[in-house]
DNA sequence: ATGAATGATTCCCC
DNA sequence: GGGGAATCATTCAT
């Protein structure tokens, strides 16, 4: 509402800047006036015309009244008629439609993708998800991060469109003013529909660019949040116990080819409830660091190889019995049972399958 | 406070 | 494109 006196002010500007040339020509003679005497009675009327802003509104009302009712009124209109159309020529070669700007929509494209603007929750939350797969972060863990994500994402969206409905009433208000400005300077001097049209482009291009400079900033304030809440480097979380079980236990039964294939990774992804890059990560870390300090894992790996060993015998003596020759006789006897297949799985694997893994790590270690 | 452990990323190679 | 190696950034245990 205290806009209101900022803007009719500059658009009483506006609305005279015109004035001066007008008046400068009318005074060298180019009105087609003949008399000396009219010559100064347009001069006169140009000159309240001129001091009209320095005047109170109402006295100004009375004037500009006086002044339509002037008998030289519609001569005077006339002959601005003709030099608007003059200038209007030229005016209009000046003019030209700009192309849409790659940089507005490239912005336009990021608030849309990240759920600023667009629809309502679903944009926002599709948004975050999406986001947290790319960085690799899955599973229950992250739904705390999450919740706070989307309360800070949907706080930068109420204040953007806040802003954005501020800028918007904004200009609607200032075009409806200039419009109406123009309106009313039409019965005084020439202003064609065309050149409304105009004014309002031009308005409309200037709010825009200020809009853009919204979106810049909302664009950055997102891209930080992103960052701060999203890396997963910064919001790492260890894997719960059970998860690191299944992964050991895979890698420790498969220590001849450590390789999960794509089917076994899905398969542990979802027993760990992670992702599958992670198990792929895991894997990766996994290897290098067994490769680069054997000794250090043996306690575990010889820990998983009975376990992996107990489980199968487990298995084998509830399910077929006839068919498993390692198999003791001596049912519950624990321990014997745990070293047997312990034996076996070392056995199995240093003997069976490809080995390159397991014999590269043991010459590295050895070296 | 500190060092080890650990999940993720990056760079490089095949 | 997948894996190895180095590295980063965080968490955990002391």
């Amino acid at each position: 509402m205290d806009d209101q006196p900022r803007l009719m002010h500059s658009t009483h500007g506006v609305g005279m800047a015109g004035h001066p040339g007008l008046a400068q020509h009318m005074q060298d003679g180019t009105g087609g006036a003949d008399g000396e005497g009219r010559k100064q009675d347009i001069g006169d009327i140009l000159q309240q015309i001129m001091t009209i802003t320095d005047q109170s509104l109402d006295e100004a009302q009375a004037r500009k009244h006086a002044l339509n009712c002037h008998r030289m009124k519609p001569a005077l209109f006339n002959v601005l008629c003709e030099i608007k159309e003059k200038t209007v020529l030229s005016i209009r070669g000046a003019q030209e439609e700009e192309p849409p700007d790659a940089q507005l929509m490239r912005l336009d494209n990021m608030l849309l993708a990240e759920g600023v603007s667009g629809p309502e929750k679903g944009g926002g939350s599709a948004a975050a998800a999406a986001a947290a797969a790319a960085a690799g972060g899955g599973g229950s863990d992250n739904s705390v991060e999450h919740s706070d994500y989307r309360a800070k994402l949907s706080q930068i969206r109420q204040i953007y469109h806040t802003e954005l409905e501020k800028y918007e009433q904004a200009c609607n208000e200032f075009t409806t003013h200039v419009m109406n400005l123009l309106r009313e300077q039409s019965r005084t001097r020439p202003i064609s529909p065309k050149e409304i049209e105009r004014m309002v482009g031009i308005i409309h291009r200037k709010f825009s660019s200020i809009q853009m400079q919204l979106k810049q900033s909302t664009c950055e304030a997102v891209m930080i949040l992103r960052s701060r809440f999203l890396d997963a480097r910064r919001k790492r979380r260890n894997f719960n116990k059970q998860a690191t079980e299944i992964l050991n236990e895979y890698f420790y039964s498969h220590l001849s080819n450590p390789y999960p294939s794509e089917e076994a990774k899905e398969e542990l992804g979802k027993k760990c409830s992670i992702t599958v890059s992670q198990v792929s990560n895991w894997f990766g870390n996994k290897r290098i660091r067994y490769k680069k300090n054997i000794g250090k894992f043996q306690e575990e790996a010889n820990m998983y190889a009975a376990k992996t060993a107990a489980t199968a015998t487990n298995v084998s003596t509830h399910g077929s019995q006839a068919n498993s020759p390692s198999t003791p006789n001596s049912a519950g006897d624990d321990f014997y049972v745990s070293y047997a297949s312990c034996i076996a799985t070392l056995l199995t694997n240093k003997v069976c399958g490809p080995n390159r893994f397991i014999v590269n790590s043991v010459a590295m270690y050895e070296a």
